[in-house]
DNA sequence: CGATTTACATGATGGTCATCATATTTGTTG
DNA sequence: CAACAAATATGATGACCATCATGTAAATCG
């Protein structure tokens, strides 16, 4: 049962990206290599040729979603120069974030997770926060450099903090008002 | 080896409480009945003579954890009739609830991994949070009732996602500009 | 004090999981 | 086109887990 180059390497992708969406789904420990082959069109047993262990894809998976998000917010921040913070908002703030896990923002899916661990994978998400900080610090309000990164950090962790919270509630009407509130608090003037 | 029915319910408490602090730890799914009841000083067996099954414990457990939390905050704002949200940011964002998850606020530990869920355990943390807007609508500034109730839910996500995310950051000073620029936004003129 | 209940210990059961060995099939290369 | 290499399928292995059946010893009650 011999593949191509082409097709061998399409199906590395496949693993990685339905990876990506189970693992946010479902926490890394909620889906098995099985489940992973299985939604990618495979048998279990192929897996180790591609990666050396599951921890292995964990790692990989992690650093190509927190990539992503990095990504992202750099997109929108220079397709909107005028008003970047509120097109960053605007794009994370969202319903969509909070109904599609396997879509979003591996911050808002994994990081508790990930932070009870030790090793590589955890590694990868502090720097990965590290960077959205010093990301937010560029366009966040203040007159100094010190308080454009404490700025920064605060609106980092409410924004999260908002999604998360929305996620865990069942009261859609409440879910609501921590993001409608939330995306109004940090950055009030520039409301779509 | 029959026991009393005084160190029976003791056993109870202690598997209870051992497995409030393992569960917060680890998350549910990363932590054994056998891992609980030998931390209890029990074998796993007996188990089943306390709880009905691993559901069981943990549904009680989250009851127990949550109550505790708004217990607590609601000490904390009584003890300090002057200034409460100070009290209470004072006691939260704090470096003891991110070096102890195993003795700190479910939500900062275990709210991702609940999201993922459905059935009894989640209807337990939903309703919890929504006493916790409630608890803080009553302390956080605001003219009005539904300024205070806005407030009240761009709070709780602040400072729960200060903690989230200073755990996930291994630079500890990082972490702590997670913390103290939080602390000193959510209440600036009460800092301590 | 004897009979009975009961809480716990021990060990079994069935299921799931990550990992790996082998077989099969099919690209790839000379 | 033939020989080989390699990617995947199948199935095995050993570890772990939740749950449960049984045995045992001690507490409770008549």
């Amino acid at each position: 049962m011999r593949v191509s180059r082409e097709k061998f390497a399409e199906n590395r992708e496949k693993i990685l990206s339905v990876a990506g969406v189970l693992f946010r789904e479902n926490g890394f420990d909620g889906v098995g290599v099985a489940d992973i082959m299985k939604a990618a069109g495979l048998t279990h047993g192929g897996f180790y040729g591609h990666f050396g262990s599951k921890d292995d894809l964990a790692l990989e998976v992690s650093r190509k979603l927190i990539d992503k998000v990095e990504t992202r917010w750099k997109e929108h921040i220079a397709e909107s120069p005028d008003r970047p913070l509120a097109a960053l908002l605007d794009h994370y703030i969202h319903w969509r974030t909070v109904d599609d896990p396997g879509g979003s923002c591996v911050f808002a899916t994994l990081i508790q997770e990930v932070s009870r661990s030790r090793g590589a994978v955890r590694a990868v998400f502090s720097d990965g926060l590290s960077v959205l900080v010093d990301t937010l610090a560029d366009i966040v309000p203040g007159e100094t450099e010190e308080e454009r990164r404490a700025n920064a950090t605060t609106t980092l962790s409410s924004m999260m903090g908002a999604v998360i919270l929305a996620r865990a509630v069942e009261d859609r009407a409440l879910a609501e008002q921590f993001l409608v509130t939330m995306r109004r608090q940090l950055d009030p003037e520039s409301q779509t």
